[in-house]
DNA sequence: GCCAACGTTGGC
DNA sequence: GCCAACGTTGGC
């Protein structure tokens, strides 16, 4: 069992979009390092959602469904997608600013590395996050 | 809207 | 294989 951070602008694709279609397919990724950690993702892992841009906050979480395949977005088979399903919408959500302002997790790719939109993350750094919120 | 950070591209 | 130039992302 894995966990990620997935990233995504919430006027293009947002956690409520991911509730509403059930399931998503995660596609359109061109960038290596983040096609590396989307072939790591197992069926079953966790996916923390981060909305960058607007709202600069951890949102929810979701699930991995389907592990990776080609994207159906493009011919060339460098880029693969997989699927998510929604958990949970979190009732209070972890912002940027809480984040950078965190020991545990001041480190983390999300802080480091703004751009990367596909991102491990340690159980203690998920536990971490979850024990911020509740 | 600006700018810093970083990944990618292409010339040598 | 190095490195400068360029494009993109994302926080502010």
């Amino acid at each position: 069992m894995n966990y990620w951070i997935l990233k995504s602008e919430p006027d293009v694709f947002g956690f409520d979009q991911l509730i509403k279609e059930k399931i998503a397919t995660w596609d359109g990724v061109r960038n290596y390092q983040a096609r590396n950690n989307l072939k790591l993702m197992q069926v079953g892992d966790i996916a923390l959602f981060y909305h960058s841009n607007i709202g600069l906050e951890i949102v929810g979480e979701a699930k991995i469904v389907e592990s990776f395949f080609q994207d159906p977005t493009t011919d060339d088979d460098k880029w693969v997608a997989v699927k998510v399903a929604p958990i949970r919408k979190f009732k209070k959500t972890l912002q940027l600013s809480q984040i950078k302002a965190d020991d545990v997790l001041k480190n983390i790719a999300l802080v480091r590395n703004g751009r990367l939109s596909v991102m491990p993350l340690t159980k203690t750094e998920y536990s971490h996050i979850l024990a911020l919120i509740s």
